[in-house]
RNA sequence: GCUCCGGUCGUAUAGCCUGGUAAGUAUCCUGGCCUUUCGAGCCAGGGGUCGCGGGUUCAAAUCCCGCCCGGAGCACCA
């Protein structure tokens, strides 16, 4: 892991606790406490999944206890894992900075499930079936056994092996765990453990072809928390069905369910969706870039925006575990994540949409802008920034968006230069006179603040935002220091994470917040 | 068919289990501060009859009953 991925080595710092957990339920009832995250490497994560990880790792952390890792990829059919997700899966979590003690990928431990299968058919907890679903549930609507339920033992192991040699085709023949058959609810009646997928057809990217009857969520989860030994199971509440019916398979097998924490979902706020399905399909449909597309909620590009996994952890603690659903709303993951970037992100000057500022009269040979890199932390020094008069006069940019405070005709300050007068402006040009130098003058004529861009070593740079659009402009020579996934800040314009360097040197950002 | 959750400042939420005398936080809006960001930060202020009706109680956002509205989920997906 360490080879794979050197460079979230290096980021890992230690965190502050601002909430702290409520204790796990009966945890003094087990020596040591494990914990799982299982998804399905059907997609990358997103920010609704880092509530199930954070919680599963910080209480196994918690307790000093075990944090598994399991990829559930056991539908290469409709939920259809792909081989990229599995490592972009381990990647986000190491980002997160929640490390995994075990990890079991459940498409290598079907023969473990047919076992399993083959016990419950024998103590009769289980069966073939191959009615075909209407017939099924029309049987199960009036809470009568099918005609496969009854059939003997010996029958369904026949009928079971022949499962498992092809002797049935896709939606020929389930196993299914005997349940109280008037069971309220009808989804919990004989539900499928193992169905038949042809992976012929739909290959799986770990096993490829070399099964073909496949267990579904329950079972498979069911007999993996069980043999993992799973003291504390933490995930979503549209799972909460399901312990009812795993509960009859752990009955039949007198095994002892592990301890539940469900909690609601986040829903999006307004437009876009949490849906990976929903996510996937927009991508293929092109209503997206990648995965990583700013728009998305993924932590992809959360990741790539600039967001600190540590906004993430903080509003997950304080939401909590409560069954109630949330609503994610990006406004709020900024506020936290201001909070951690604000004190320690450098500031510079990027000129969006720059037209031209020509200043005349200036009484100087030179000017000197020294500006620190954070208002409240001189500590770690400044930018200074030499700028040549040459008769008189100097060049540079300034952001279209201030054009109309120039535009007003009064004094107006460049940042930590000095004091100008507009005498004319046409579309891309404003004209301006010195006025005076210091700070103090300005603030006596309650001057406005621009920043600004010399023309000599300007940086061309992009600014991807959150919107997909793009920003386009100049930053000041000094921006070339910046790392690669540094996050700083474009003085009134807005925290923003260094992305890349174009092959013709213009640096790409990705808009974080204001 | 079955299950779960919610309705508290414009918005998102805490508080409700263990009733009690500023209904907290973030965002938002307004004003101010900052030897320099009126797009960050800091400070102050603004803003809520806690969905509706009834009951219990000295006292209810908090407990009970009824009603209305909204959201989410399960069924050979995970």
């Amino acid at each position: 892991m360490e080879e794979r991925f050197p460079e979230l080595l290096l980021e890992e710092k230690p965190k502050e606790k601002e909430f702290k957990l409520p204790p796990l339920p009966n945890a003094e009832k087990y020596s040591t406490i494990v914990t799982r995250y299982a998804p399905n490497p059907d997609f990358v994560l997103h920010f609704g999944q880092a509530r199930a990880i954070y919680l599963s790792h910080d209480y196994a952390r918690m307790y000093n206890g075990v944090f598994i890792l399991r990829f559930e990829d056991t539908d290469p059919r409709i939920k259809k894992p792909r081989i990229e997700f599995y490592d972009a899966i381990r990647y986000d979590l190491i980002w997160l900075g929640c490390r995994w003690d075990r990890e079991y990928i459940q498409s290598r431990r079907l023969e473990i499930y047919y076992e399993v299968a083959r016990k419950l058919i024998e103590i009769g907890g289980a069966y073939v079936c191959t009615c075909n679903s209407d017939t099924f549930r029309n049987f199960i609507r009036a809470s009568k056994p099918c005609l496969c339920r009854d059939l003997t033992i010996e029958d369904h192991l026949e009928r079971f092996d022949k499962m498992l040699e092809g002797g049935y085709r896709e939606g020929e023949a389930v196993l299914r765990i005997k349940t109280d058959l008037s069971h309220p609810n009808p989804s919990v009646r004989d539900w499928v453990a193992l169905r038949i997928i042809d992976t012929k057809l739909y290959r799986h990217p770990i096993v490829g072809d070399r099964y073909d009857v496949w267990p579904t969520y329950n079972f498979a989860a069911g007999i993996d928390d069980h043999l993992m030994e799973v003291t504390h199971i933490i995930r979503g509440k549209e799972f909460i069905v399901g312990v009812e019916k795993q509960l009859y398979m752990y009955r039949w097998l007198d095994w002892e369910y592990p301890e539940c924490i469900h909690y609601g979902k986040w829903m999006m706020i307004g437009s876009g969706t949490m849906s990976k399905s929903r996510m996937l399909k927009d991508i293929q449909l092109g209503l997206y870039r990648s995965w990583d597309d700013p728009r998305l909620p993924t932590l992809a590009a959360l990741r790539r925006r600039g967001i600190q996994p540590e906004a993430i952890h903080r509003m997950i603690l304080e939401l909590g575990v409560k069954m109630s659903e949330a609503r994610f709303s990006w406004e709020n993951l900024y506020a936290h994540n201001r909070r951690i970037v604000d004190p320690i992100a450098r500031r510079f000057f990027y000129v969006e949409d720059p037209i031209k500022l020509k200043i005349r009269s200036i009484p100087l040979e030179e000017v000197t802008a020294k500006i620190p890199f954070h208002p409240n932390r001189e500590d770690i020094g400044y930018r200074e920034t030499r700028i040549e008069v040459k008769g008189g006069e100097i060049e540079m940019y300034i952001s279209r968006r201030d054009r109309g405070i120039l535009a007003s005709g009064g004094v107006v300050r460049l940042i930590g230069l000095f004091n100008i007068k507009p005498t004319s402006l046409s579309d891309d040009t404003v004209e301006a006179v010195w006025h005076s130098r210091t700070y103090e003058e300005a603030a006596k004529l309650k001057a406005r603040l621009i920043h600004w861009v010399s023309v000599d070593g300007i940086v061309p740079i992009r600014v991807v935002m959150p919107d997909s659009s793009e920003s386009i402009g100049y930053g000041e020579k000094l921006c070339r220091m910046i790392a690669i996934g540094e996050v700083v800040q474009f003085e009134r314009f807005g925290f923003v994470r260094f992305d890349s360097k174009q092959p013709d040197g213009a640096m790409v950002f990705y808009y974080t917040h204001d």
